[in-house]
RNA sequence: CGGGGUGUAGCGCAGUUUGGCAAGCGCACCUGCUUUGGGAGCAGGGGGUCGGAGGUUCAAGUCCUCUCACCCCGACCA
């Protein structure tokens, strides 16, 4: 059979990768439009992997220390005014409520793009002495920026994620945990997401507004473009200083506090379909599956009972380890299962008919490879354990491959600009760390600086734009 | 926010150029029978007032004005 043909409702992902990523999303199930422009509803099949993709994080959020908390989703302008730099970084996209019931505000509030300063101004009250600190602190919430262009998942006028918020003692400690969680995302993008990752320093144009630096994750996305799938901020002291945190140290001298802030999003759904996804439509890693085995029971009229009442047991057998689904609705024919379930992405497929039945066996079917495969009935549970690492494991490496495929060292302006404009993917080039330089490189050609690598380059190169000597060596991309 | 495009049944579209008397097609949906190992077949059936508002006209899906939404390409951002 011609491979296209397995699907005819998701444009090619080849040809029309845009339209391939919101024909997946819509008809995997994960979202939909609505009536509010820019917000999307996560349907229940979508909202079940970002439940999965949030217990994934949460563990390792609180492994570390950390305690969930809640904060107010409206902060009064004042309170966002206080930090300069923040304040100008989020101002255009901030949605204010003016009016209460059918009293206007005497000050507007903020709907929380982010927050630093409501949890800032908290924290201010909290901490009074070096004994109350660190605070580790996240909370998992709804964000509203006022964007102008919107994508499900990748960036929508509202949208769900994780903020974390801590205070520290000193600035090794602050930095300290900046790196802690930047590990913590790494390895849950790559080992639960399957998504390998390039992590780095922001440049200063790039990092997020008020901090003092950005550590950050990159990845490659199907169509060449980057993602970014995580940040991590150690805001020094401005935001202390902006908030009045401060302690009592043991010498008794007064001290502003350290804080850092840290995210993921629901962007990174977005992130699994560009990853993963091919022609078929979805693809998704068993760590966060929200269904891992589909089982198909094939019908004839004889020996239709027979079938169901096998595939049951196999339903009983399985659930003991995985989230199973047994499709036996009537009105769709098992091929017409086979692809909706294919675009849902569930790692693995087992058929069960009158011939496997009579050998004691299923057919068994990798949604990343899509053979069919019989296995005998002593055997599945064992070998549903073993597939699932595989999957995982695989979807990983051919995500890894492709990154690397797509890392290319560049000395020369003209090439660069060649690679951005064909292959795209990163750029490593030499930057002499100058903000115009910067600039006029993604003025050529839409790429910024991903980041900065954070292992030390001995090397000295010179900088792809002016030429002037340099040992920074940079990841360039084409970013979402 | 600039340039382009699209809104007609749940989805995908035709019809709009040249206004005209019954608003159509495919898929989906409902009923029945036959089917079911890679999106089944036949027969019958239900559903839209043409994105929204205003206007022109004897008559508007079709012409005019305004407006909204979505998509694509840019500038801005997680």
């Amino acid at each position: 059979m011609n491979e296209t043909e397995f699907v005819k409702e998701i444009a090619s992902k080849e040809e029309a990768f845009s339209q391939w990523y919101i024909d997946v999303v819509k008809k995997a199930d994960l979202a939909d439009y609505t009536v509010v422009k820019g917000c999307m509803v996560i349907k229940p099949y979508g909202y079940a992997l970002w439940e999965n993709m949030q217990h994934c994080l949460d563990q390792r959020i609180k492994a570390t220390g950390h305690k969930n908390a809640y904060f107010p989703i409206f902060i009064p302008e004042s309170l966002l005014k206080k930090e300069a730099e923040h304040v100008a970084g989020f101002a255009p996209e901030v949605a204010w409520v003016t009016q209460g019931g059918n009293q206007k505000l005497e000050e507007r509030l903020a709907v929380r793009p982010t927050s630093e300063a409501i949890i800032g101004s908290l924290y201010s009250k909290w901490i009074h002495s070096w004994r109350d600190l660190p605070i580790l602190i996240n909370q998992w919430a709804n964000i509203v920026r006022w964007e102008k262009v919107t994508r499900p998942f990748l960036r929508t006028t509202e949208f769900l994620w994780q903020e974390g918020h801590t205070a520290h003692q000193t600035q090794q400690e602050a930095e300290e945990e900046t790196l802690k969680i930047l590990a913590i995302y790494k390895d849950y993008i790559e080992k639960d997401l399957a998504i390998p990752v390039i992590i780095g320093k922001k440049s200063n144009t790039e990092k997020f507004a008020g901090a003092m630096h950005t550590y950050t994750l990159e990845a490659l996305m199907g169509d060449g473009k980057i993602l970014q799938t995580g940040t991590s901020h150690n805001l020094g002291q401005n935001f202390a200083k902006a908030f009045d945190i401060r302690f009592l140290d043991e010498n008794q001298e007064e001290q502003f506090a350290w804080t850092t802030s840290w995210g993921t999003s629901t962007r990174l759904v977005g992130g699994i379909i560009m990853v993963h996804g091919d022609e078929r439509g979805l693809k998704l890693p068993p760590k966060v599956a929200p269904l891992h085995i589909v089982i198909v029971p094939i019908f004839f009229d004889q020996s239709k009972q027979e079938v169901l009442n096998k595939a049951q047991q196999y339903k009983i057998l399985l659930s003991e380890k995985f989230n199973v689904e047994l499709d036996d609705r009537d009105n769709y024919t098992p091929g017409w299962k086979f692809n909706e379930w294919e675009m849902k992405g569930v790692p693995v497929r087992l058929e069960i008919g009158p011939r496997d039945l009579a050998h004691n066996q299923v057919v068994a079917v990798r949604r990343d490879k899509g053979n069919k495969v019989m296995i005998a009935e002593s055997e599945l549970l064992p070998t549903m354990e073993r597939w699932m690492t595989d999957i995982q494991n695989n979807l990983y490496m051919q995500a890894r491959s492709r990154l690397e495929e797509n890392i290319r060292f560049c000395e020369n302006y003209d090439q660069f600009k060649e690679i951005m404009a064909e292959k795209r993917g990163f750029i490593k080039a030499y930057w002499c760390g100058n903000e115009k330089c910067e600039e006029e490189i993604k003025r050529d050609t839409k790429a910024t600086i991903r980041c900065i690598p954070l292992d030390e380059n001995k090397e000295k190169g010179k900088c792809i734009f002016c030429g002037a000597e340099s040992s920074s060596l940079v990841f360039f991309g084409r970013a979402y």
